[in-house]
RNA sequence: GCUCCCAUCGUCUAGCGGUCCAGGAUGCUGCCCUCUCAAGGCAGAGACACGGGUUCGAUUCCCGUUGGGAGCGCCA
């Protein structure tokens, strides 16, 4: 191997791992694989926005996902510094950054500039009114001596002097992508309050530590002839840019934290126009008034996540997935996502044994054939119908026993409660659950396939349009067998699914019905409703006691009229 | 408004001038299997945005139109 890759994924802890940085760093692991290192680095240069708790959860999550970094923050095993090009908090390096502005400065490459953020905020304004862009540029009668002496006074930002000349970007997936110098305004580099703006930032770091190839979203691309200006002028050398198509909402729009936000508050409205002002003041205790109408007034604004979580529940609202943390929660396994989204803005090229195009993959595959050459250019929609069906087709992959122990760890940090039952009652419900599941949450999921064993003998409502059609109608009723079938079931011995089988073959045969003429009924019995695993294991799961029970309560609320 | 990017089935995509009346996946529909569901098997509907070029020949190359998206911060 020639030349060694280094890559990196550079978050902002300003909340969980958004879906598309995953994807970003899935991709940035996978051309270091076996070509070179792979690093991780913190932006936190946003003071007010930065926390230390969200960049915990940054890494847990790339961890979930087993992206692991060679170079970084420590994280259980993960990360170091073997180079010592780190440290990796932008907020540690702020020396680092200060050598460049200085050195830009001495050479008349960067300025200081004193003008307040509302006298800006007005000349935007004045800009946009005239129909115009608005851009920063250095008067022409400006006085250097007098700036700098100023400087060391007053508060100021520093600003870098854009060439007077198009800048030409090369981009591995997209060309040479030319930008106009009319365009490019002398843009900030050091904030007032002394820490570098993210242009510098990531230039020069990207520079001190190495990093060759540049993987991230084509959100990006405007800003990249800021940075190859930068580099020129620093005299650093330019990696290669790859940037990657966006990753969209189904309506095409860009997927956003804030569509979490846009669905629970069209829920809230919809709620709110059915059932009148008495839904407002649930939704105004819940997350306050004040607070619910700035909400609801302002299409922009977000709600803290607890905050919206309860509200959903409130709403009985299941909230977009948008962060790793949210698919992580609804189940889905951590493979199966990383297989799907390598899938958005790339594709493998090849077919599989059956000649079909190969989309199911590990992560060894990704890191050995991911490559900038087959990155897409258009934007690609999240289709969560079709990761749902890579999920279900991997669960039922797994072995009864792998299954079960993916299912518990999922348990264990989101519904702990189901642990309360025998690990031998798990065991077999997992089971018998597993082909039916999409996600380690549907097994527990209240609408789920198996909901109706977790629910108390007189905790489930008996589906009206089942209660009609296999209990009331046809000849003999549903009901008269379901009692016959009470009474053979009395004397299963042992309750278990083959014993239960064939004494309901049994007695459908002495009564010369169908088989179904009595699991039915016996499922709606059980159930609530008429679909659930077979009828043996559904019977056997739940007992006989809870299944006498359970027939009992049907007989008595679902008799015919 | 300005700049930049993009454009194949609903969605993700294969296709890098003839092999394409366009292939796969997902979703949808029907049939089979079957005590129901799930799974499985089989079958089906479904796309090259439009208009000009270039070429013997355009889904593939060029230009334009239209449509979509992103960016325009002392956020990253």
């Amino acid at each position: 191997m020639g030349e060694t890759i280094v890559t990196r994924f550079a978050p902002s802890p300003t909340g969980h791992l958004h879906i598309g940085g995953a994807r970003t760093a899935l991709f940035n692991w996978a051309l270091a694989q076996g070509r070179g290192r792979f690093l991780l680095r913190i932006e936190d240069t946003d003071r007010a926005r930065s926390s230390e708790h969200a960049a915990r959860g940054i890494l847990e999550d790339l961890a979930w996902l087993g992206i692991d970094w060679d170079e970084g923050p420590e994280f259980e095993g993960r990360g170091g510094d073997p180079r010592s090009v780190g440290p990796f908090r932008q907020a540690l390096r702020l020396p680092h950054y200060d050598v460049c502005v200085e050195r830009l400065i001495a050479e008349d490459l960067a300025y200081p500039a004193f003008e307040t953020g509302e006298e800006l905020e007005l000349l935007r304004a004045a800009a946009r009114k005239e129909k115009r862009g608005f851009r920063y540029r250095r008067a022409a009668g400006w006085d250097r001596e007098a700036a700098l002496a100023r400087m060391a006074a007053e508060e100021h930002v520093v600003r870098f002097r854009m060439p007077q000349a198009p800048v030409g970007v090369v981009d591995a997936v997209l060309g040479n992508v030319e930008f106009g110098e009319e365009h490019l305004d002398d843009f900030v580099i050091r904030k007032r309050d002394g820490f570098p703006t993210y242009h510098l930032a990531v230039v020069a770091d990207d520079a001190a530590m190495g990093v060759t190839h540049v993987l991230r979203g084509q959100e990006h691309l405007n800003n990249t002839p800021r940075h190859v200006a930068l580099q020129r002028a620093l005299g650093f050398p330019q990696p290669v840019y790859v940037h990657l198509p966006v990753i969209a909402n189904p309506d095409g729009s860009k997927l956003s934290k804030r569509d979490k936000d846009k669905a629970a508050r069209a829920a809230v409205k919809a709620a709110i126009a059915e059932a009148g002002e008495g839904a407002r003041e649930r939704f105004a205790a819940c997350v306050g008034a004040e607070a619910l109408e700035g909400w609801l007034g302002d299409k922009r604004s977000q709600l803290e996540p607890a905050l919206l979580a309860e509200l959903a529940a409130l709403l009985e609202l299941e909230l977009p997935c948008i962060e790793v943390e949210d698919f992580r929660r609804a189940g889905y396994l951590p493979e199966v996502v990383c297989n799907y989204l390598a899938l958005l803005g790339w594709s493998p090229g090849e077919k599989d044994a059956e000649d079909r195009d190969l989309e199911r993959f590990d992560r060894d595959f990704l890191a050995e054939r991911f490559s900038a050459e087959r990155v897409g250019r258009s934007a690609a929609s999240f289709d969560l119908e079709k990761l749902g069906a890579f999920d279900q087709e991997s669960i039922a992959g797994l072995s009864d026993a792998d299954f079960y122990e993916r299912w518990s760890e999922w348990l264990t940090r989101y519904a702990p409660q189901a642990l309360e039952r025998e690990e031998s009652w798990r065991r077999r419900f997992a089971a018998m659950i597993r082909t039916r599941s999409r996600t380690l949450a549907d097994p527990t999921a209240s609408a789920g396939p198996g909901a109706f064993a977790w629910l108390p003998d007189d905790g489930y409502a008996f589906d009206p349009k089942a209660v009609a059609k296999f209990l009331h109608k046809g000849e003999p009723a549903g009901h008269v067998l379901l009692t016959a079938a009470s009474e053979v079931l009395a004397a299963v011995e042992p309750f278990e699914p083959d014993a239960i089988e064939a004494a309901v073959r049994e007695l459908a045969e002495a009564r010369s019905v169908g088989m179904g003429k009595i699991a039915q009924p016996l499922r709606v019995a059980a159930t609530g409703g008429s679909a659930s695993p077979p009828l043996g294991e559904t019977l056997a799961i739940l007992g006989r006691a809870a299944v006498d029970r359970r027939i009992r309560r049907c007989l008595g609320e679902c008799a015919p009229a």
